[in-house]
DNA sequence: GACCTTTTGGCAATCGGTTGACAAAATTAG
DNA sequence: CTAATTTTGTCAACCGATTGCCAAAAGGTC
């Protein structure tokens, strides 16, 4: 016989219509009571369940998502998975998403907005909404984005749409109140990319911070916001004539101390460095970095929060007000010191 | 006030219903003219992309996951998203994932076996494969999974699966001979975990380098993967009398200076320490850290491109076959002395 | 016991594609 | 010019869940 007489099931795995079979019910009362707990007398719910564990049952995915359009995933997309600033960031985000039962799909854009625009385009179909960190993308794209699906930003804010964004004013003026208490005179501040909010954001601070202590401050950039970056710029910030420097983030910090240490360029002696971020490494350098830290992981665990509460239809402004409280402060180590 | 993005559209996207409308023909004529080109006439096919063109359609993955049990989505598990060492690793299998027009979700196990299996379970159903690096699961635990997804190994071994693992016994020789070479007569280990196949086999291999070349070696462990890990072990360490140190990776290593420092224990000049993988970071430290480098990326890629190949009944091989050619390496930097 | 509610669970349509079977049309052969 | 063959596109049955609608069963009321 060429046909098997017995059940044409592939080895594929149970659906509830074999648990219906199991429980002698029907399909539909499977996926009430398992959806719709309450809905379903007590006793054929817990035969159902019953039926459902001896399978080993679990829903596909797939099969729910089509008719209700929800897939139980959500997109996480950052500039650049090796930089570190994004750990915690991502550590947070995929904690909370599989605490509330999502799935967390991280991409990057490697720093560039016509990838980020084709990542987005390409997951966007598979996600119930989505967490854009520094987005490099325009305001007028992100918007349509946030037409489509529920977005919020972290690290980036722009009117109308939810926002994750560490109060860095505070970090900042200690930041800048530490090098006038040093005796500098002059700051630099190294901006990120020019597409970069967060850049911009710093920039505006740090130039209000600067000018209400007396500080002279120009900026330097942009420049990449990695390693080679910052060394990339050692020419201009020594032709600036400053004797401090706060660095768009980390990465072009270190690069900096590198280049001018190569210049044979003093750090902390002659010339100050401060960053942004506490990323891991920044106390392993020499001298070890002082930087402005931001409470990353809460963000990301926020930004979850605020985008299923949106998702869910709950009220994502608890969320956000709490985000609203995040704030920054400086880490003070050892690549600052008096102006000689 | 700041809401999130989601004005929830009523009217959904463009299906393959609208662009059979639009062009004149049967959905199935789409359907076979988009996946299936040259099984339509070419006019035809033709009239139906344009149309598919102007509707900006784009397929929608669940529905068409549904009856084929394909999904365009694999999975990368690995233990900890901030270990700098799965940066490269993950981004080289991000990039040849998208490429290949599949999406990567990345997920992370937090070096514990019962939530890896978890996550495991949690995200196969929505996925075509498994790329598990460095995994803390059992072989038998592993199997299991293989029997029933295509799977790829990063960093471990097992007999009958496919694996990615870089050769480093050069790059062991070269770090046990160097020590030699710098005159110290014994060496420790630091393990990592004890469910680390990685963590034994870097043992074994160190062992057998050690006992060529005539130097006493102990194995000192199992010691928590990270940074604090490697602090915790200083009197173990100095306890154990050696002069230099082979670390199961860079964090350990990272670890393992600080905490000699705080002893006031000199590195390199009254104990040498070698790490493993080159992590972002290790060259900042002081002094800098003389590692055995592996090429991750390239691991990352090759892993990916293996499991597509099986995916999609290609040939696995040759990836494989390239995959067993890379190799590791001695960087060697500040953090290995003659001894004393 | 007749009548009205409320529970409970089944039927069948639906989500958006894919695909085997088949008929109509076009092409080639004899 | 008819028969055989190939090409092209349609029909309809899935894939596995969800859900509105409705009927049967159960419970309450007078």
């Amino acid at each position: 016989m060429a046909e098997t007489g017995g059940k044409k099931r592939k080895n594929s795995l149970p659906t509830i219509y074999d648990i219906a079979e199991l429980a002698g019910v029907n399909p539909s009362t499977v996926s009430r009571a398992l959806n719709n707990p309450g809905r379903i007398n007590a006793v054929t719910e817990a035969k159902i369940k019953d039926a459902a564990k001896k399978l080993n049952y679990h829903v596909n995915p797939f099969a729910r998502a089509l008719p209700t359009g929800k897939t139980k995933m959500i997109a996480c997309i950052v500039a650049d998975i090796t930089n570190p600033m994004f750990f915690d960031a991502v550590r947070g985000a995929e904690a909370q998403a599989s605490d509330l039962g999502y799935t967390l799909v991280i991409a990057e854009s490697q720093e560039s907005s016509s990838l980020e625009a084709a990542t987005v385009e390409r997951i966007m179909p598979s996600v119930d909404g989505v967490v854009l960190v520094t987005s490099r993308l325009e305001d007028a794209e992100v918007k349509e984005i946030a037409s489509r699906k529920p977005v919020v930003l972290m690290n980036r804010r722009i009117d109308g749409l939810a926002d994750v964004v560490a109060d860095i004013s505070n970090g900042i003026e200690q930041a800048v109140r530490h090098l006038k208490e040093l005796g500098h005179e002059s700051v630099a501040y190294l901006s990120g990319p020019s597409t970069s909010w967060m850049s911009k954001h710093r920039w505006q601070l740090i130039f209000d911070a600067a000018v209400k202590q007396g500080l002279k401050v120009v900026e330097i950039g942009p420049n990449e916001p990695v390693v080679d970056g910052g060394k990339a710029s050692v020419d201009l910030v020594l032709a600036s004539g400053v004797s401090a420097v706060i660095a768009y983030n980390d990465l072009i910090a270190i690069g900096l101390m590198s280049g001018l240490n190569e210049r044979g360029v003093s750090v902390p002696s002659q010339v100050s460095v401060i960053g942004f971020d506490d990323i891991f490494g920044s106390d392993l350098t020499t001298p070890a970095l002082t930087t402005i830290k931001s409470p990353l992981e809460s963000a990301g665990k926020l930004a979850v929060q605020a985008l299923l509460a949106d998702i869910e239809d709950h009220d994502a402004e608890q969320a956000l007000e709490t985000a609203k409280r995040l704030a920054g402060h400086l880490v003070m180590r050892a690549s600052t010191a008096p102006r000689k």
